[in-house]
DNA sequence: GTCTATATGCGGATAGAC
DNA sequence: GTCTATCCGCATATAGAC
């Protein structure tokens, strides 16, 4: 593994551990068992190694915009949203700093703002597609406001996990994360596609 | 005013504009035309200004808890979640900085952690209520989880409102985020409340 | 590519005079 | 109560040798 692929590992672990503002370049270096100056050789600066960061994150996420298209049923759905959800976290810190990063690197924004954006137009899409497939009954106006509230969901449940971490388990539950995104839907579910969520809720809710 | 408040009102001003962790206390006290020393002759540190603002937080947010006892029709709910929100974006800091906030000093954890608690039995309890009276119809289960997501929003939305700057507006607008969430309820309404959600729909979504 | 050493600046916090 | 002066430690980032 190349030098820069570990500093960018490295980073990446410690960003989601402690929080990207906690981290420091030196931090970094230390634990892998390197000086400070030879980080900066290969990144010139801390902006440098988040912007890559955020990069690869953009880049797992892709495949879920496209999935958008192959989502017939509600399982296709809980499926994209589990494997979302996995992504997130493993690049959590990224939502969670989100403040942090936008406010100490403004050039990054732009890209959380498109990010944001396509995950908004992959839900209308979504939504579009199973109600005229028959699994649910939505308006457009319903749709467009579900789908907003989906992208709030699965921007925000890690950190607001946190807030109540006794209910929601702070671990990694992706799947319990995608079956609280489907209960948005519930009051739109055709009578067909009901089943599967109470399967859900027995699952998660028990 | 005493020197005391002036601290504490000029730190939740900054903390709410620039985030609490770029705020130095170096700068409070220049912006107060004071020296550093004199802060820290009233603060013994930086946590306890947080702290007593946090304090005075959860005092403002008290009434929102009693008040749901009083939430008898849809529009008692708006104008509840509007005086929220109003009391929120006077103190958005907090939710904003939340992660930051309880990282650096954990003994506030517990504080906020009871505070969402709280709000999620308030909403439990106005859901109840607006479900007796037959405003709405939903399953002890669908309320649990509608105070949920409702508390997700409330706690999340003005976060959210900067991964989104374009479409919802990243001013205070805290009408427009009490109707946000009172869209969660759309499916659950009984027909005689639907108009007044049609109404809000035309003010905001226009 | 990698190291050592260090410049530079800032943030939190304290001591002690007035 | 308020100020001046300052200590301490740390974070980003660079210079230059190996």
């Amino acid at each position: 593994m190349k030098t820069r692929d570990r500093i960018l590992a490295q980073s990446l672990a410690l960003f989601n551990e402690d929080g990207a503002p906690a981290v420091t370049t030196n931090r970094i270096a230390a634990d892998l068992g390197m000086s400070p100056g030879n980080l900066y050789y290969h990144f010139k600066n801390k902006q440098q190694i988040v912007e890559h960061l955020l990069r690869r994150f953009d880049d797992v996420l892709a495949p879920f915009a496209n999935a958008a298209d192959s989502v017939h049923e509600l399982d296709d759905l809980w499926l994209a949203l589990h494997l979302l959800f996995e992504n997130i976290h493993a690049y959590r810190f990224v939502y969670r700093d989100a403040d942090y990063l936008m406010r100490e690197y403004p050039a990054l924004a732009p890209r959380l703002h498109r990010m944001t954006q396509a995950q908004l137009a992959a839900m209308r899409r979504i939504y579009l597609a199973l109600s005229q497939r028959g699994v649910m009954r939505a308006s457009e106006q319903e749709v467009e406001l579900l789908a907003l509230h989906t992208v709030l969901v699965i921007t925000c449940w890690l950190s607001f996990s946190r807030l109540v971490p006794e209910a929601l388990g702070t671990q990694n539950d992706s799947g319990r994360a995608a079956y609280h995104v489907l209960t948005l839907l519930g009051p739109y579910l055709e009578d067909d596609a009901r089943p599967y969520l109470v399967y859900l809720t027995h699952k998660y809710l028990k």
